[in-house]
DNA sequence: CGAGACCCCTGGCTGC
DNA sequence: TGCAGCCAGGGGTCTC
């Protein structure tokens, strides 16, 4: 569900509910990817939050002197935040509300995810970049590491198409399929595109486009295509603005081939809808072979 | 190393 | 109304 906008809307919410918080208590209803660990209680309850940041598309809630919560919200994970004052009056967990913590204030934390592809575990503090699942992230595109480059040096030798490469959370961290989309679209690149065969022009149109594109979403709200809610329950509104995802057939906006064109196309790669404008994002240049 | 298939899981929508 | 089949914003793991 959520990409890095999403993560990055939610994160803001979570931040200011959580400044200065106490977890008093944690509770688990069932496991996601990885079994919720059986310590969280232990490890956890008692601890004041220190900060809360994200890498890529995890969350990150760190504990004084304390472990690390790191948060993923696969496909259909959201977070749900209720004020101290309405759990006070009574508070009944979602269904799929998997795991809920409760903080000083009274106030509620939960992590609902009805298909379970998010997790919840615990890092060690001051140790998180060495787990497994974050010491490999490429860097993430709103970090000031992140230029053109970055991004040639990342695409080198890559002989997948670029679409996929660009999924890769190794290569860049936070990019999902809605945004890959409305990226090549932007940049007029096709996403068959062997990404070693792009040109530095095309690489550089690419390293402005990925943070400008997300920095508008994030502004927007994030996409919601179906269920996608923020921290306080609000839908994003950036999905008005995607010019192709999900528009198969539709009049691409910024083409004047349509209806000779066809309209948008989609294609599958690695099992995953893709959409592109046939005449604007052209499937070939002279460097592939 | 890269690429692809398969898997995890629930729910919404479509077509019969 | 029911049901089968397909699809979905992610990504780990295994095989070749």
């Amino acid at each position: 569900m959520p990409e890095l906008p999403e993560v990055e809307t939610i994160l803001l919410g979570l931040r200011a509910a959580l400044r200065d918080r106490r977890i008093i208590s944690s509770e688990t209803r069932a496991d996601l990817r990885w079994p919720v660990p059986d310590d969280l209680s232990i490890r956890a309850d008692g601890k004041r939050v220190r900060e809360v940041t994200r890498l890529g598309k995890y969350l990150l809630v760190g504990l004084v002197r304390g472990p690390t919560l790191l948060i993923h919200l696969g496909m259909s994970g959201r977070i749900r935040i209720t004020p101290g004052a309405e759990a006070r009056a009574g508070y009944t967990p979602l269904r799929h509300e998997h795991v809920t913590l409760t903080f000083d204030d009274s106030s509620r934390v939960g992590l609902v995810d009805p298909r379970r592809f998010g997790c919840f575990l615990l890092l060690d503090g001051g140790r998180e970049l060495a787990h497994p699942l974050l010491r490999d992230l490429g860097t993430d595109p709103l970090e000031s590491g992140f230029d053109a480059a970055h991004l040639v040096a990342q695409l080198r030798g890559k002989r997948g198409p670029i679409k996929i490469t660009l999924l890769d959370q190794r290569v860049v961290a936070g990019l999902g399929n809605i945004y890959v989309s409305e990226i090549l679209y932007r940049a007029r690149i096709h996403p068959e595109r062997v990404s070693a065969s792009l040109t530095v022009e095309e690489v550089t149109r690419l390293a402005e486009i990925i943070p400008a594109v997300l920095r508008e979403a994030i502004e927007a709200g994030g996409s919601t295509l179906r269920d996608y809610v923020d921290a306080q329950g609000r839908p994003g509104a950036f999905q008005h603005l995607h010019k192709v995802y999900a528009r198969e057939g539709q009049p691409c906006p910024e083409c004047p081939g349509y209806p000779a064109c066809g309209g948008i196309r989609r294609i599958v790669q690695a099992g995953r809808s893709g959409f592109f404008c046939p005449r604007l994002q052209p499937p070939l240049s002279l460097l592939d072979a």
